[in-house]
DNA sequence: TTAATCTCTATAGCAACTAGAGCTTCAAGA
DNA sequence: TCTTGAAGCTCTAGTTGCTATAGAGATTAA
């Protein structure tokens, strides 16, 4: 059996996070020890791991939620499971498309700024006439 | 004068976002109608179009403090502005580069399931042991 | 005048944690 | 066995950038 601290060190999570995982009903609540302290089987070192791993990946926690639930069902087909992972991959590429128009945005800025005054200074006259936009960044 | 809605509108800002920038000091509070209601002068327009294109950028709204105090002072230079912007170009190139990693991540979890039971799914395989990563990503 | 719309304040909520206070338990060394 | 320091406990509040709601008052158009 494991603590929470050599849980967390065992999986690369912050000992406060497990408690919330906890607290939101990600991670099951553990037996305690007879001074209340949590006591982890092993296979919760594989839960945590699964979650940190999704994490990373921008899973976000209601799909990750889902994502272990559809786990513990090995004989469903795994349709639902993919259609998580194409929309975290459709989400991920939609925030790339808008990153690197506003990368775009602010290298154009900076290009023209010669750096002098504030009052001859194009990032700032950039930022103030929406106009002078190339892109046209809709929402970030 | 504009009221808050006008404003808003003319900004394309929603008004209780407008009294949220009031509120943490981004917006200087405008003079009150005999009624109690905000009535804003034309530069207003100016300063939250300012901010709500820097928002469009991604600059957070503590970077958007510090550009607004400095293109109050036209005469200084404008390096400080620069690096600012130049430091939110960097942000945006270190959150492309870690959704790239994401994304390749994504694509080859994807790539690999072939679609038929939970137990056989490459994507929780995959989500369950970071050690079938390829590109070992680091926090997003 | 009346109805519709707008605005006011204040509070609470979202994601996904993080930090801190004030306490208890545990493990290891003297 | 005692002591000390690390690790654990619960609870609350803070982070960012808003958004939503409630219940009241102000303004405007027909």
């Amino acid at each position: 059996m494991l603590s929470i601290g050599k849980l967390g060190q065992a999986a690369g999570v912050k000992v406060p996070t497990i408690r919330y995982y906890e607290q939101i009903g990600l991670l099951p609540p553990p037996d305690r020890s007879a001074g209340n302290q949590r006591l982890y089987p092993r296979a919760a070192l594989e839960r945590l791991s699964f979650i940190r791993h999704a994490r990373e990946l921008g899973f976000p926690l209601e799909a990750i939620r889902d994502l272990l639930s559809l786990s513990d069902r090995p004989d469903h087909p795994c349709e639902a499971v993919d259609d998580i992972a194409r929309a975290q991959l459709e989400a991920t590429r939609a925030r790339i498309a808008r990153l690197r128009a506003l990368e775009a945005e602010l290298e154009r800025m900076l290009a023209q700024c010669a750096s002098g005054r504030v009052s001859d200074c194009r990032v700032i006259e950039s930022l103030g006439n929406h106009a002078l936009c190339t892109h046209h960044v809709e929402a970030v």
